[in-house]
DNA sequence: ACTACTTAGTTGTATCCTCGAACCATCGTG
DNA sequence: CACGATGGTTCGAGGATACAACTAAGTAGT
């Protein structure tokens, strides 16, 4: 397992050799806002187990990209609402694309016959470490 | 998958709750040195992705622990040969401990019927990975 | 209302890990 | 013996993270 994560490349910061160069955990950002616009930036701390002043950097780095609006929740001044600008929309989507095409060749090398079972147990230890 | 890595917590260098705080490279050093004593640092390198003078580093890190002893190849003296001392054995096997203690629990929280299946498709994922 | 406690986020400081480049030592070859 | 290749070391820089101190905003108890 500490082997797959290895060889997985899990080190450097470049990971998904897409148009731009994105850092591992903007690339985690931009995928759980993606899945739930409107996100504070506590609860992505939370979603990526990291500081809330991490986050708060982080966050700034990718309004700086012109990927996240940052704006005020109207009901509770103390909350950050996250969205992905249009631009972030189209990062975030070149990213994806990028990243099951590096799985897709992993996917590819795995016997056909293997390659359902391997989804399905992933699937479940996901399911599984999700909560631990 | 991306997610899947994020459960599991690959970010911050404690990692392994062992007896003694541990980096996650120094623990998979101490992996590749135990799988194969006598490795040069180069070989090592080569193992973990890294740079060499990373490793040069990581070296001087474990030998300054007393867990790795760095000695020159008689034969050619431009190579570094890496063992694990006495103390680097137990490190790596406690070590080793508390890491399977770690998967232990995520396995068990894997349905009984399942298990098989998730460490078959694992180790399917791992070989294919390997050498990508 | 007033005060005290909680919560969200920011900023400063420190640490850790990594890389790249420049450098040294050793080996092999013509 | 000079030259290029190979293994390691050192130096400087940068990125990501944590922790702690701080501000701002809400909430609850009195």
């Amino acid at each position: 397992m500490l082997q797959l994560v290895r060889s997985l490349g899990l080190h450097k910061p470049d990971e998904t050799p897409c148009g731009q160069p994105v850092s591992i955990g903007e690339a985690h950002a931009l995928l759980e806002i993606a899945r739930e616009p409107g996100m504070t930036q506590n609860g992505l701390a939370a979603r990526l187990h990291l500081e809330k002043s991490t986050i708060s950097r982080l966050a700034g780095l990718l309004e700086g990209r012109g990927w996240v609006r940052r704006v005020r929740d109207d009901r509770d001044a103390r909350f950050i609402r996250l969205q992905l600008t249009r631009r972030g929309v189209t990062a975030h989507a070149n990213i994806a694309a990028s990243r099951s095409a590096k799985f897709n060749r992993i996917f590819d090398a795995i016997p056909a016959d293997r390659r359902n079972d391997v989804v399905q147990a992933l699937s479940v230890l996901l399911e599984v470490t999700r909560d631990t």
